[in-house]
RNA sequence: CGCGGGAUAGAGCAGUUCGGUAGCUCGUCGGGCUCAUAACCCGAAGGUCGUUGGUUCAAAUCCGGCUCCCGCAA
């Protein structure tokens, strides 16, 4: 099949370099979102996807929108049997959706319904999820409510990150499209409608949930540390300062929130339960061990962080 | 020139205000104690103080240039 691919971040990239490997497929054109200052000093930086593209000599093209009239027409003119979309970051307007054969088909980092929107992954684990997966649908205009072509399944581990989830699903979601696209090819698939009722919704995650509080359950803290690693990155203030929590471990000691109740390894009581800090990083520090940070600021069990 | 913190032993920090023998906690190695230990005691190794130029009898410390790392904001 002659393939297009939409997307945009690393998120996206290994499906597209399976893509790119298969014999049955070309992947005639990739479209991601246009380079955006990044950083310190602003640079402009090219998205994950388009670096890739350039790497396997694929035309990049990067509209500001899929709206205007000068993207569909470079995008008809590859004459794509499919569209392939994973984490584009743009809404596709019904011309682009119904030009390819076989429509678009989207991969989408959670088990649709559920966790429909922008960011799935993370939210399945601020919810402290024990299972999801990655999704192959074909996209509709609404927001992640296409047909479902394929789903596949993963257990999310008790200590997983959502950036490690992340590199997992991405892979996973490279395996899943390559049978998506075979299965669809030889008409081996028939598309199921969602089920609306059991639809959940997710919006973009912002820094308004970094900040942690021990008088919560040790658990709701654990899941949110992970939830939002490696970013926006949960923060605590320990010792009357703000230090980001990189990772932590859930532990079985108990006693008043916010009290320490070990130092090596630290653990601090939580209002349920308590939890251990593993990894930080102060302001204007890399991120170290939570023994590493210890060692030159000092703490007791007993203190009130 | 968006705002700010930082670079000192393998790690994390102090020392810089007010120039004068390189310190702390931990780790490592050796020894001791112990039924035993990630516990405790004794000892040792390990640093051209990011780089470069200047001032000075003398610079981690004062002055100038440069490199790298990071937080905020976007």
């Amino acid at each position: 099949m002659r393939i297009v691919y939409m997307g945009t971040p690393d998120f996206a990239v290994p499906a597209l370099e399976r893509l790119a490997a298969c014999e049955e497929h070309t992947v005639v054109g990739v479209f991601t979102q246009p380079d955006k200052p990044q950083g310190r000093k602003m640079t402009l930086t090219p998205p994950d996807v388009k670096v890739c593209a350039q790497k396997l000599g694929v035309p990049v093209f990067q509209p500001k929108s899929m709206k205007s009239e000068e993207a569909y027409n470079s995008l008809a003119e590859l004459k794509p049997d499919v569209i392939v979309v994973a984490a584009y970051g743009q809404i596709l307007p019904k011309s682009v959706l119904d030009l390819p054969r076989y429509g678009c088909v989207n991969i989408h980092g959670s088990l649709l319904p559920k966790y429909r929107g922008a960011a799935p992954i993370q939210q399945a684990v601020l919810d402290g999820e024990a299972v999801t997966g990655v999704t192959t649908m074909l996209m509709d205009v609404g927001l992640d409510t296409g047909d479902i072509l394929l789903t596949s399944e993963t257990p999310i581990g008790e200590n997983e990150t959502a950036g490690e989830l992340f590199d997992r699903l991405a892979v996973l979601g490279g395996e899943l499209i390559i049978e998506t696209l075979d299965k669809l090819s030889r008409g081996e698939i028939t598309p199921v409608k969602q089920d609306e009722s059991l639809a959940t919704h997710t919006t973009k995650i912002d820094k308004s949930r970094c900040p942690l509080d021990f008088t919560k359950p040790a658990a709701q803290l654990h899941n949110r540390i992970r939830g939002l690693s490696p970013w926006p990155v949960a923060t605590a203030q320990i010792g009357g300062k703000r230090l980001k929590i990189h990772s932590s471990r859930l532990s079985n000691l108990s006693g008043t929130a916010g009290t320490v109740l070990s130092v090596k390894p630290f653990i601090i009581a939580c209002g349920e339960g308590a939890l251990e800090i593993t990894e930080l990083q102060p302001e204007g520090k890399k991120r170290m061990t939570a023994e590493a940070y210890l060692a030159g600021h000092p703490m007791n069990v007993g203190d009130i962080v």
